[in-house]
RNA sequence: GGCCCGUUCGUCUAUCGGUUAGGACACCAGGUUUUCAACCUGGGAAGAGGGGUUCGACUCCCCUACGGGCUGCCA
């Protein structure tokens, strides 16, 4: 309790839709800070302008609501910013850890392509203005670049990586200044890390090489470099690089196909770290539970019959209402037309006989589609060979039986027993043409879970309708 | 090309020099059951390859292979 207050961040670039592999960033900076009492910060990396759009924005933000992560504050527009870092970069001027640079990007490419020719595969650029006298300084546009140390090298030390080395020579004198006055990212992100009192920064290892150029800047200002943490990829299921060939890589996606947030949350807690042998837990418990240490070190697969597994266990486990409610924003995600009144009320008292059977919402609906759908009952192929002449007829007297039944498990099921008995066949010949009467369909919940969820007058009409 | 990171069952992973290498999903078999699902029991399934270090390596070091990332006045 002495110990500095945690402050995580997520800091998405605007130019597209959330990635999965996103949302299990911004969950892992999510549940670390949540789970110790931190604080959980939102910033939009929007300093490209070509690129960044307000769509994609709104698209981050739902994403993140949806999957609940909520986070403290107002989201920040790093673009906002911009004043903020460029007073940063004059500072590194004044600091003399940065320089005026006049080289133009065609001289830039120029020497890439000398150095090609020469057979140098790769040089990082050294810019001629680095040592330059102010007075040779030309009255041009100049980017600010870096005062990068050409000799010995920067340690990275990330908690997931370890102790990672980068030789100096490798990096060049970035630019944190363009020649148009905007920041660059390098410097923005650190920047603003540091204004807003980051002190943990979770991101994925594709910033590892970054780390290095980054601290850089911190070093140049003096600040205190963040603790890091570079978290591995998510690929997709043949290992390569997530793209969209592999399906569903927008957090939406996961939403209008009908995976429940809690679901996903378990399931991408889970992906790149462990504790042991936990694999379903809440999220109050996942906050409980995570840590830096359990985060892994090589890339995940993204596995969705393990998602669906995870998903069922969850939707198993929430409260009909809380379902119900959750459903009603599914089918607004899938653009799926809405329950009625009436639907919904007959769904939630389906829920308990369903829930535990699906995985997914629309798996749920399909299961309890013998209480949404109304008469006359479309029968299907299956179900129909249940219903012959002679199974029509013990329909008919069943149908007389429950006229006057009193409504509950018990006595339906002492009803259908004495009319299978009296027949001399097996409950399994009655069940058959009463799930086609009732649900159309020969897979479906108990046949006494069914009669029970519509009711008796909806049972006896059923059933006067298939025995006609 | 250069630099950085990674590699345990099909997949997610446990293991932090000594284990019959454990769990979960998936798969297979059986059970339960009015159908389907759920559920229960059981089963097969792994240390990329090669060198070291060590009494002893999945664990430490090196090489190779493979995968990924960075190498921009993108983020």
């Amino acid at each position: 309790m002495s110990s500095p207050p945690i402050v995580t961040r997520f800091a998405p670039s605007p130019t597209g839709y959330l990635h999965i592999g996103g949302a299990r960033t911004a969950l892992f900076n999510w549940l670390f800070a949540r789970g110790r009492g931190g604080k959980f910060l939102l910033r939009i990396e929007d300093t490209d302008r070509e690129r960044s759009t307000p769509e994609a924005t709104a698209a981050i933000l739902q994403g993140l609501t949806w999957l609940g992560l909520d986070w403290d504050g107002e989201a920040v527009s790093q673009f906002d910013q911009r004043h903020r870092h460029a007073q940063v970069a004059h500072e590194m001027l004044d600091r003399g850890t940065a320089y005026r640079c006049f080289s133009t990007q065609d001289e830039i490419a120029a020497f890439r392509a000398a150095q090609e020719a020469a057979g140098v595969s790769y040089a990082v650029f050294q810019s001629p203005w680095r040592d330059a006298d102010p007075a040779t300084h030309p009255d041009a546009p100049y980017a600010i670049r870096m005062k990068a140390p050409r000799t010995g090298e920067t340690k990275i030390n990330d908690t997931v990586q370890g102790i990672v080395t980068v030789r100096n020579d490798q990096l060049d004198d970035m630019i944190v200044l363009r020649s148009d006055g905007n920041p660059t990212y390098m410097l923005a992100v650190v920047v603003d890390d540091h204004d807003m009192g980051v002190t943990h920064v979770i991101r994925g290892d594709d910033h590892l090489n970054n780390a290095a150029r980054q601290q850089m800047v911190y070093d140049a200002m003096d600040w205190a470099i963040p603790v890091w943490a570079h978290i591995p990829l998510i690929h997709g299921p043949d290992g390569k690089k997530l793209s969209k060939r592999h399906g569903a890589t927008a957090v939406g996606d996961y939403q209008a196909q009908g995976y429940p947030a809690a679901g996903m949350r378990n399931y991408l807690t889970r992906l790149g770290w462990a504790q042991g042998d936990a694999e379903l837990f809440t999220t109050d418990q996942a906050k409980e539970m995570f840590g830096l240490e359990g985060i892994g070190r090589s890339p995940a697969r993204l596995d969705f019959k393990k998602l669906e597994s995870t998903c069922g266990w969850h939707l198993a486990r929430t409260d009909d209402a809380a379902l119900l409610h959750e459903i009603d924003a599914y089918l607004a995600a899938a653009n799926r037309p809405a329950l009625t009144v009436a639907q919904r009320d007959l769904l939630l008292r389906a829920m308990y006989c369903v829930k535990d059977r699906a995985k997914t919402f629309p798996e749920l609906i399909d299961k309890a589609q013998f209480a949404l759908t109304s008469r006359p009952i479309d029968i299907d192929e299956a179900a129909g060979k249940a219903l012959d002449d002679v199974s029509r007829g013990i329909l008919k007297e069943l149908t007389l039986r429950l006229q006057n039944a009193s409504w509950t498990k018990e006595e339906l099921e002492s009803i259908l027993t004495e009319v299978a008995t009296a027949h001399g066949i097996g409950f399994g010949k009655l069940a058959a043409p009463l799930r086609a009467a009732l649900a159309g369909r020969s897979a479906t919940p108990s046949v006494y879970d069914m009669m029970l969820v519509i009711g008796l007058d909806e049972t006896i009409a059923r059933l006067q309708d298939a025995a006609a």
